[in-house]
RNA sequence: CCUCCCUGCUCGUCUGA
C-alpha cells in the first residue's frame, strides 16, 4: 500500500510547511517501517528544512533509528538555512564522521549567514577539499560583497566547473558590474539555465528590462526560476501591466510567481490587489504571507497588518521584523519594543529596525542602549 | 539503484553615489 515513488515525488514538489505536515502524515500511516527506511526518513527531514521548520526536521532526525551521514548533513543544512548557526556548528561538533559533504556543508552554513572569517577558518582546517569546497568559500566572500577577494580565490583555483563560473556571474551583477558579467558570459565553455538566468536578472535589477528579455528570448532552455527572474524584472522596474500579461502568459506558476505578482502590487501602491491575489493562490507559503503584510505596511493600514501578523500560520524574522516596523513608523515604539522582545530570534535586519525606530523619533538614549545590546555590529 | 554539501527567481531593517 505504501507506493514509493509518488512518495518520493510528493515529498520533492513539497513546497510549504502545511503540505509537509500532511505528506508526512500521510507516509507515517502508509508506511510501517519508515522508521527504519532511512532513505525516505531523510527525504522528510530535508523537506522540513527546506519548508522552514527547523523543530520538525529535528524530530524526524532524532526519530530515525538508524541515521546516515546524509541525515547529520541533512540536519546540519536545515539549521543553517534557517539561521541557526549555533545549532548548525553544535551538531558538526556531534557528528559521529566528519565526511567531506559534512565539512562542506559547515563552510556554508558560515558562509551564507555571513560569518566569511569562520567559513575561512573551516577551509583553512580541511584535510580534503573538492571543487565544492572551493565554490564554497567563493560564495561565501561573494555573498559577503567582498569582490576582491572573491576573485582572488576564483583566480586561485586550479579548476572550474559551471557552478565557480555561475558563481563569478552572481558576484560581478551584485556589485553592478555588469560588462564584466557579460564579458565572463560570453566566454564560458558552457552554459547551463542558471547561467542565463543570472545574467537576465542581472540585467533586470540594473533597469535593463529590454536587454534582459532579449536574452529571455534567446536561451535554448527555460525553467521556472527563469520564467520567474523575468516577471520580477517587469516589476523592478515598475512595469505592472507588462508584468500581468507576462504572468498570464506563463506556462506554468510557482508560488514564487505567484508571490512576486503579490509584492509589485505591494510597491506599486496596490494593497486590494495585493489581497485579491493573495486570495486567489489556492496555496500560499510564508512569503506570501510577508508579502500581504508587507503590502499593508506599505500603507500604514495598521489594523490590516496586525491581522495579517495574528493570522500568518507560522512567522519568521521577516514577518516580526514588518509588524515591528508597522509600528515604529506609527511612533508606536513601545508594540515596537515588546515584539522586538518577544520574537524568538533576531538578526541584524531585526536589530536595525528597533535601532532605527528609536533613532528616527530622536530617542538618542534607547537607540543608544540598542546598540549596546547588538551581539555583532559594523 | 534513488536522498546530503557549491551557483540563478519572490517578502523585512539599515547603508551607499
Amino acid at each position: 500500500s505504501f507506493d514509493r515513488n509518488a512518495c518520493l515525488d510528493r515529498i520533492s514538489s513539497c513546497r510549504s510547511l502545511s503540505a509537509a505536515k500532511q505528506i508526512h502524515a500521510q507516509v507515517l500511516a502508509t508506511h510501517r517501517t519508515l522508521r527504519s527506511d532511512t532513505y525516505v526518513a531523510n527525504l522528510l527531514l530535508q523537506m522540513y528544512g527546506k519548508c522552514g521548520s527547523v523543530d520538525d526536521a529535528a524530530r524526524v532526525f532524532g526519530w530515525i533509528s538508524n541515521r546516515d551521514s546524509f541525515s547529520w548533513v541533512l540536519m546540519l543544512s536545515a539549521f543553517a538555512q534557517n539561521g541557526h548557526l549555533e545549532s548548525a556548528k553544535r551538531l558538526f561538533d556531534a557528528m559521529p564522521l566528519w565526511t567531506l559533504a559534512a565539512w562542506n556543508a559547515m563552510l556554508s552554513a558560515y558562509g551564507r549567514n555571513g560569518f566569511i572569517q569562520s567559513a575561512k577558518g573551516i577551509f583553512d582546517k580541511m584535510l580534503e577539499r573538492n571543487l565544492i569546497s572551493w565554490n564554497a568559500l567563493l560564495s561565501a566572500f561573494a555573498l559577503a560583497g567582498h569582490l576582491g577577494r572573491a576573485q582572488e580565490i576564483f583566480d586561485a583555483m586550479i579548476e572550474w566547473n559551471v557552478v565557480s563560473l555561475n558563481a563569478m556571474l552572481g558576484i560581478y551583477s551584485r556589485n553592478s558590474q555588469l560588462a564584466r558579467a557579460k564579458s565572463l558570459f560570453d566566454k564560458m565553455p558552457e552554459r547551463d539555465v542558471i547561467s542565463w538566468t543570472t545574467l537576465i536578472a542581472a540585467n533586470a535589477r540594473h533597469g535593463h528590462t529590454e536587454a534582459a528579455r532579449a536574452l529571455f528570448d534567446a536561451m535554448p532552455r527555460r525553467d521556472q526560476f527563469s520564467w520567474n527572474s523575468m516577471l520580477s524584472g517587469y516589476i523592478a522596474n515598475h512595469n505592472l501591466d507588462k508584468a500581468k500579461i507576462f504572468f498570464d502568459h506563463m506556462p506554468e506558476w510557482s508560488l514564487v510567481s505567484w508571490n512576486t505578482l503579490i509584492s509589485g502590487y505591494a510597491q506599486s501602491g496596490h494593497p486590494e490587489e495585493a489581497r485579491s491575489v493573495f486570495l486567489e493562490m489556492r496555496e500560499r507559503d510564508l512569503v506570501s504571507w510577508n508579502a500581504l503584510l508587507d503590502a499593508y505596511a506599505l500603507h500604514r493600514k495598521v489594523d490590516e497588518a496586525r491581522f495579517v501578523f495574528d493570522t500568518i500560520p507560522e512567522r519568521n524574522l521577516v514577518s516580526w521584523t514588518l509588524m515591528i516596523n508597522v509600528y515604529a513608523v506609527e511612533g508606536h515604539l513601545e508594540e515596537s519594543k515588546y515584539l522586538f522582545q518577544k520574537m524568538p530570534l533576531r538578526d541584524v535586519a531585526a536589530w536595525n529596525a528597533m535601532l532605527s525606530a528609536y533613532a528616527r523619533r530622536g530617542l538618542l538614549n534607547h537607540a543608544r542602549s540598542v546598540l549596546a545590546a547588538m551581539p555583532e555590529r559594523d
